[in-house]
DNA sequence: GCCTGTTTTAAACGTATGTTTGAATCATAT
DNA sequence: ATATGATTCAAACATACGTTTAAAACAGGC
């Protein structure tokens, strides 16, 4: 009733049809991540990219429903190339265990590579998942559950088999902490100036993040077993 | 002109003040984490704590003020007790360097204590802040990096001296994914469902969860240096 | 019991919100 | 050239936005 289910002409997808969805998927993707899903007007983004204010809901139903699609449109083919990063090392070092390095260069390099393609997204896109780790907005939250389900659990057990003697349950946290790290440090919010003493040259410098944050976690990943034993933590006792 | 700059009369706060300003407040905290700063109104706030509209302009000044307020309340004592207690951890282990376990600990109690005192605040102000942190707004991002300056400052000297070998650049690094990693847990938004495999009475037990992330960060700290010389790095080289 | 300064109140300012509607425009296949 | 389905468009729906204003209600000191 109120908007076509699908494209009934699939042959050739009209120029213009095209153009206009992606200019409300740039415009949406740079205000959304500027204002948040909520703060966000249809109007602001209709505005910004030059189309009819009904057009979104034409094209894609509703406000939600295109924010999702700004995600998807990112989120979906770096998640599939970080499986096949995955595999393709899996492949390499054939029988042989994958070191935890290798594994997170699998969950760093596509990111990165998003991150560097400022013609789609790049560092913008970033900071709006970022955002949107941080909304409660129930819609929100089920949506990234469901897009990172399968990526996640590909990774989880290639961690596992890289560190036998991880519980897993440990390993479930440690992933948690570095999912963290990483979505932190890759928004580049910069919540607390700490980057504004370093070198301004290498601020942006990808490359070298990367270097920098995988000996981090990779250490974190195989640090000794915390002790969950003694009732009564540090906290308590420490009442000064 | 407006507004009262300050209370003229300082002998006894009169009671309705202090419970309208209280309950602007608590209100502000609860919808500014819900909704984010820009996408909550101020006439959600005024209804929610049975105050009139006009209240939020005459107490605070602005909206962008009794946001600065909602943080301050929490944000000031929490950082303050963060000190006090490397301070006192300092003066426990006189002449002795402090490690980085006792360091974190006093970065961490004090943030535990607020997310256990349900009554004010709680764990809602810890993702009120997790959303904070993830906003572009000038105003926040300029707040947030002057409350915490001092705060950052002093700890970051301590684990210098914990980690003499640890060049200045490096460290300051490492402290950001050591706060990435705090604060995305801390929020326990939970972006990615790893919790929901985790045995439901463990979820929420804030005690544990300091007792995991602490070897998982130390380590971090504590990680090699990395290899920053090779010009190509991985990402470029795995070009399948 | 007026007087003074603080706090609360209702109303209004101009502007903006997501979605729906029905008619106009476009491209193409016959 | 005409019919058809996809796309655009301007207008309207009722409702909400942050801030300001001037009058009302309240307090305590003298």
């Amino acid at each position: 009733m109120t908007r076509p289910a699908t494209k009934s002409l699939p042959l050739a997808e009209t120029r213009d049809q095209r153009d206009t969805k992606e200019r409300i998927l740039d415009a949406g993707e740079a205000l959304f991540m500027e204002h948040g899903f909520e703060a966000t007007s249809l109007r602001q983004i209709t505005a910004a990219a030059g189309v009819n204010l009904a057009a979104v809901n034409y094209h894609f139903g509703s406000k939600e429903e295109l924010f999702q699609a700004v995600l998807t449109r990112r989120l979906d083919p770096m998640n599939a190339e970080r499986v096949l990063l995955l595999e393709h090392y899996e492949r390499e070092t054939a029988g042989q265990m994958l070191s935890c390095e290798r594994i997170l260069n699998a969950m760093f390099i596509p990111a990165l590579r998003l991150a560097r393609d400022n013609q789609r997204g790049g560092k913008n896109f970033l900071r709006l998942l970022g955002r949107a780790y941080a909304d409660p907005a129930p819609f929100i939250r089920h949506f990234l559950s469901e897009q990172y389900a399968p990526m996640i659990a590909r990774f989880k057990s290639a961690f596992s088999r890289a560190l036998p003697h991880l519980p897993k349950k440990e390993l479930v946290w440690r992933l948690h902490f570095l999912m963290g790290a990483m979505s932190y440090t890759l928004a580049g919010t910069d919540a607390l100036k700490l980057i504004a003493e370093l070198n301004p040259t290498e601020t942006g410098n990808d490359e070298l993040l990367l270097r920098r944050l995988a000996p981090f976690l990779v250490a974190g990943l195989q640090a000794p077993l915390p002790d969950l034993q003694e009732s009564r933590s540090e906290g308590e006792r420490a009442r000064a």
